[in-house]
DNA sequence: GCATGATCATGC
DNA sequence: GCATGATCATGC
């Protein structure tokens, strides 16, 4: 005879009220100490929630683990900074079947059946301490608001697009937006077969980006409640795109420094993925100085050197001050670039500072270069017309091919050997690549950071060859 | 015309 | 105070 359980395994909100008494707690507070013989090793967390808290084996892999409910659970590590608490990494769903998942549609594909609906547990990571003695500071049910949805199935199209192209080893975390395609195996030689190309490809899974999550846990924080309205997704995964008004929709906020493009579902057009809707926005101003749009716009007349990004968010519809939400929950980049009447570039791409002490210690997949040169960009492209005014050219999304991605590490491991041998003298010159290279930022020359041998260099950055850009962009 | 070293201006 | 986006200056 079976024990009853500890709450209504039908019911999402009891399902919510009994995970929430683990709130500030560890599972070894709850449970006790004879657990922790059981449960030793690193990231059996979940294993662990599953099976002695919620009293459940883990089922099949196409069904949420709350069938009857059709709740998922979700745990995800926090970490701490200044300003609070934030995410420590990107939250992973299953296994992109690359053979399966592109049988169905959105709404009866493996990723949604799964992951509608998710009871979210992230706690607060601690290097000091064993899995069972994390702290659970976020317990709520989740559903993604319209607005987001609406991106999320446009991203999983994308990602299913490259698979039926035979693509599924071009795939790139950087193609989409908010609904990543993340790596997932012991490591780049994890790989698996597809069904349209005899190329292997690396083993993937779908996955929300650490940006994304972070305002979860910012609006959870500031005290929202999440509403739970399954009804309200039809209207976003039916077919005909007539967007009516949301119902699951988050309660207005005040954050204060983020603002969307999109005010409303009803923005879209029919078939209009994000990205189309924002190159829409722009595609009315080509050609138009960039007199003409700070005057247009109502942007103050200004000769800072961020004025083309103010025309650029103006342009979104998004004030000045603010951030773009979309671009922040996608981690995506933005830049401005200038081109010569004739159409070459000013000037070469800069990215951040080289850290020198810190990338000695790095691996690819963590190191700053690749985590950036992976993400997607936007780019906003102004060209000097005959009388030298800078006019609005063109704007593009972008995401670097995975076979540049190679040079770029090839790029980086040359950089991180020289500074490990003590070599600043001979870095990647603009000369030397067809992509990349490594140059001076600083304020001067008398600007200087620590190097791992203890003495100083001038600092120096990685950037982008114009004539890549140039050929990027035409 | 481009590569390369250097520096400016702004905002956090 | 410093990182970053933007730009200048020089020389080949």
């Amino acid at each position: 005879m079976e024990k009853p359980l500890p709450y209504d395994k039908t019911s999402p909100k009891s399902i919510e009220a009994y995970a929430k008494k683990l709130l500030n707690k560890s599972l070894y507070d709850v449970l006790g100490s004879e657990i922790k013989q059981t449960y030793k090793g690193k990231g059996k967390l979940g294993q662990a929630l599953e099976e002695l808290y919620f009293q459940y084996m883990p089922n099949s892999k196409s069904e949420p683990d709350f069938v009857e409910a059709g709740v998922e659970l979700k745990t995800s590590p926090l970490k701490k900074i200044t300003r609070g608490l934030v995410s420590k990494e990107r939250l992973v769903f299953n296994i992109i079947d690359y053979k399966k998942e592109h049988l169905q549609e959105f709404r009866k594909s493996n990723f949604w059946r799964k992951n509608h609906l998710l009871l979210l547990m992230f706690f607060l990571h601690d290097a000091e301490k064993i899995d069972l003695e994390y702290l659970f500071k976020i317990i709520t049910l989740w559903e993604f608001p319209a607005e987001d949805l609406k991106i999320i199935k446009d991203d999983w199209e994308k990602i299913i697009s490259k698979i039926k192209e035979g693509k599924a080893h071009e795939i790139s975390e950087g193609d989409t937006l908010y609904l990543g395609a993340c790596t997932k195996g012991a490591n780049r030689e994890s790989l698996t077969s597809q069904p349209f190309s005899s190329v292997m490809a690396m083993q993937r899974a779908f996955s929300l980006k650490s940006k994304y999550l972070n305002f979860i846990i910012e609006k959870y924080f500031a005290g929202e409640k999440f509403k739970i309205n399954q009804k309200g997704y039809d209207k976003i995964l039916g077919d005909d795109y007539s967007f009516h008004e949301s119902s699951v929709r988050y309660q207005k906020l005040d954050l204060e420094d983020v603002e969307p493009v999109v005010k409303s579902i009803k923005d879209y057009r029919q078939g209009e993925t994000f990205e189309d809707l924002v190159l829409r926005r722009f595609s009315k101003h080509y050609g138009k100085t960039e007199k003409v749009l700070i005057k247009e716009l109502g942007i103050k007349e200004t000769n800072a050197k961020h004025k083309y990004s103010l025309i650029a968010k103006a342009i979104m519809g998004v004030r000045k001050g603010k951030e773009i939400e979309e671009f922040e929950k996608a981690d995506m980049i933005m830049k401005t670039i200038r081109l010569e009447n004739s159409g070459t570039l000013k000037e070469s791409m800069s990215f951040a500072q080289i850290k020198f002490k810190e990338i000695i210690h790095e691996s690819w997949e963590d190191s700053y270069w690749f985590n950036t040169i992976t993400k997607r960009f936007f780019f906003v492209v102004f060209q000097k017309n005959e009388n030298g005014e800078l006019e609005l050219k063109k704007v593009m999304f972008w995401t670097m091919p995975y076979y540049d991605i190679e040079t770029a590490k090839k790029f980086w491991e040359d950089t991180k050997k020289k500074i490990k041998n003590d070599d600043y003298q001979h870095f990647i010159k603009a000369s030397d690549d067809r992509i990349f290279h490594i140059r001076p930022k600083a304020i001067n020359s008398k600007d200087l950071m620590e190097t791992p041998s203890g003495r100083m260099e001038k600092k120096k950055c990685y950037w982008l060859n114009a004539l890549y850009i140039k050929q990027v962009i035409s």
